[in-house]
DNA sequence: GTCTATACGATGATAGAC
DNA sequence: GTCTATCATCGTATAGAC
C-alpha cells in the first residue's frame, strides 16, 4: 500500500490527540470540531464516522487515559485488601492511600500526553458546565466505590459519611497538587518546588492525608 | 433626578456584574468585552472609560469580593496571634487554620454572586492560560504570608518547607470543598449532602486539616 | 463627568493563486 | 505545499453629545 499522505491511517489516533490538547486548553465547549480535524489535518466528517458525536470522542479521550490508570490503581488497592485479609486485621489506611495516589503522581510525570490529560481533568473539575465531569465520574466510579469500601474498612470506628467527606478533602489535595505542579511559581512566598518527581510528593502528601484521615 | 433609562448611574457596577457572570461561565480569555458590555446594556467604550483595559476590570473583579474577605481573614489571623501573645505560648494551628477557612466557607454562601465568584476562583486555579491565576496570587499574598508566618509559628518543629506544602493540600482541600458544594450530585456513591451549611462544613474540614497540619 | 458612536491596529482563520 | 489576499473579531483609542 502506497502511502499518499502521512496522516492516513491513524486518523483516529490524530483526533484523539488534537481533542485531549485542545480540551485541556480551551474547554470541551470552548473546543469546536473544526479545531479538532483542523488540527489533527483530517475530515470535519471524521470525528463523526470513527466516533458517533462530539460526545463519543469526549468519552474515547477520557477512556483511553483513564482505564488503564484505574486498572493499576485497582490492583493496588486490590492487593492491599487482600494482604489485609491474609494476615486477619483490617486494611492500613497509610497502604490504602498510597494505593490509589503513587499511581496516579506516577502517570501525571510519565509523559506530556499524560501531564495535558490531567490538566482536561483539572479543568473540567471547575468547569461551571458539568458535562465532562459527569463522564469522568462515571468513569471513575467503580474504583472510587472500592476506595471507599476499603478505607471505610480501614476505619471501622468511623461514620461511613466522615469517611466519604474526608476523602473528598483528599482528593481535593491530591487534585491541588497535580495542578501546581509543573508549574512557575518564582512568585510565591517562599521557594516552592514545583518540580518535585512523584516519590518526594508522595512523602508529603500521604503523612497529611493519612493523619487527616484518622484524626 | 428623572431616571430616563435604568442603566444609567450604575454603568460602572452593572459592567461588574456582567463581566463576573461571564468570567465565571466562559473564562476570562473567553469573554470579549463586546460580550460583557452587551449583556450590561452599556456601550463598549465604558469598560474603557471606567476600568481603562480588560486587565483593569479584571482587577476590580477580583477586588470587590476578595479585598472584604481578605481584610476579616487577617482580623481573625492576627486575633489568634495577638491572644498567643498575650498568653505567652505559640498560636494554636486549630484556631489559626479556622481564621482563615471559617470566613471563607461564610463568604461562599453569604450572596449567590459570592457563588460565582468562587467558581471563578476554581476556574482560574485550573486555566492553562494563568493571567488570572497571576492576579489572584497578587491579591491575596499579603494574607498567605501572615498565615504561612503564623503556621510556622504554631509548629515550630515543622521546617518551612513541610508547612509550605501543606498550606497548599489544606488549600486544595478548601477549594474542592467550595467547587463541588451547591452541585447536585445525584450519582455520587453515596448519598453525600453538598448542600451543607458553613458551619457542618467547617465541623468536617477543620479536623482534617488541623490531623493534617500535625502529622 | 458620563456615556455614545465609530475608528484603528493586531491577530488568527480561511480560501484561492501559484 | 507555500504564499498571500481577505475577512471577522478582538482590545483599544478618540471625538463629541449630553
Amino acid at each position: 500500500m502506497n502511502s499518499i499522505s502521512p496522516t492516513q491511517g491513524d486518523t483516529k489516533q490524530r483526533i484523539l490527540d488534537s481533542a485531549e490538547y485542545l480540551f485541556a486548553q480551551n474547554g470541551y465547549r470552548g473546543t469546536s470540531l473544526r479545531a479538532i480535524t483542523g488540527k489533527a489535518d483530517v475530515n470535519l466528517a471524521a470525528v463523526n464516522y470513527h466516533y458517533g458525536s462530539k460526545d463519543g470522542l469526549l468519552e474515547e479521550v477520557i477512556k483511553r487515559r483513564l482505564l488503564p490508570l484505574n486498572r493499576t490503581r485497582m490492583q493496588r488497592i486490590d492487593a492491599v485488601r487482600q494482604k489485609a485479609r491474609e494476615r486477619g486485621n483490617k486494611p492500613d489506611i497509610r497502604a490504602v492511600l498510597m494505593a490509589f495516589i503513587e499511581p496516579t503522581l506516577l502517570f501525571k510525570e510519565s509523559t506530556p500526553e499524560a501531564g495535558t490529560f490531567v490538566t482536561f481533568i483539572g479543568r473540567s473539575m471547575t468547569d461551571p458546565d458539568d458535562t465532562v465531569r459527569r463522564v469522568f465520574q462515571r468513569f471513575i466510579m467503580p474504583l472510587f466505590q472500592i476506595l471507599f469500601e476499603t478505607t471505610c474498612e480501614a476505619l471501622p470506628r468511623l461514620p461511613r459519611d466522615i469517611v466519604l467527606w474526608r476523602l473528598h478533602f483528599t482528593l481535593g489535595s491530591l487534585f491541588h497538587t497535580l495542578n501546581i505542579c509543573g508549574k512557575f511559581s518564582t512568585d510565591d512566598i517562599e521557594y516552592i518546588n514545583t518540580r518535585l518527581d512523584a516519590d518526594s510528593l508522595l512523602a508529603l502528601i500521604i503523612p497529611f492525608v493519612t493523619a487527616g484521615m484518622k484524626a
